[in-house]
DNA sequence: ATTACATTTCGCTAGACAACGAAATGATGA
DNA sequence: TCATCATTTCGTTGTCTAGCGAAATGTAAT
């Protein structure tokens, strides 16, 4: 029961709701999540460890980016359950648009170049 | 998205989720589920109150008692989807089938008039 | 009306958590 | 080996929240 409490408060978080939604589109690393958000780097490094602590997502290091992916295929049943009900919420929101968008249009060599 | 975080928020907590689980048995008053809980009264007032802001639970005034209802008719969409999952997650916890025993075997009239 | 009693609200305290900047880590390429 | 750069960890701050007891509310029965 703990652990179910603990994915629900990693989900309880509008910024971690948005970084999971951005990465329905595709895998990205930590500097692009963090040049979408306009938060501290840590901040979003933090935000990240707990998504991943809840197996909602996991890391490959690729080159010298980590990036990080949706776990479509964790074995944790409340994982597997609810990632596919999020997938299907807030189509419309405005603020996940606006993040889809910045995702799309984003080069990681000149964000985190820069 | 607000609304989302906020619905994962109230089942973030793990009394939250005994107190659903046990609304899944029938609908209890306040005092029978702090009897099950062991937390003061005012505590498992406010918890009722959060999961009512949610719309994972309603109340209704009988007789001198306050019941509290699992909310299955929901007009929120994302309450409407998350219930269900709930109500097969957890079959096993011995937390929740120790709070259902009590649930079983517990009478108002002797619980609160104490 | 007044008492009794279930519930809610209030005020408080201790612990949790999001946010930041700075310092540490760790891998890549010169 | 050393420098670079993406990322993580650390230390701090302010805000939020679960918990309690006491006081307030509101309803039912005397």
């Amino acid at each position: 029961m703990k652990e179910l409490a603990q994915i629900f408060k990693s989900l309880s978080d509008t910024n971690r709701i948005r970084i999971l939604k951005m990465l329905e589109i595709r895998p990205l690393c930590v500097c692009e999540i963090t040049s979408v958000l306009g938060l501290a780097m840590s901040t979003v490094s933090k935000h990240l460890s707990i998504l991943r602590e809840s197996d909602l997502i996991f890391d490959l290091k690729e080159n010298k980016w980590v990036n990080y992916y949706l776990n479509a295929t964790t074995q944790k049943q409340f994982t597997q359950e609810i990632l596919p009900l999020l997938k299907n919420w807030l189509p419309d929101e405005p603020q996940i648009l606006q993040d889809r968008e910045k995702v799309n249009t984003v080069d990681r060599k000149i964000i985190c170049g820069s």
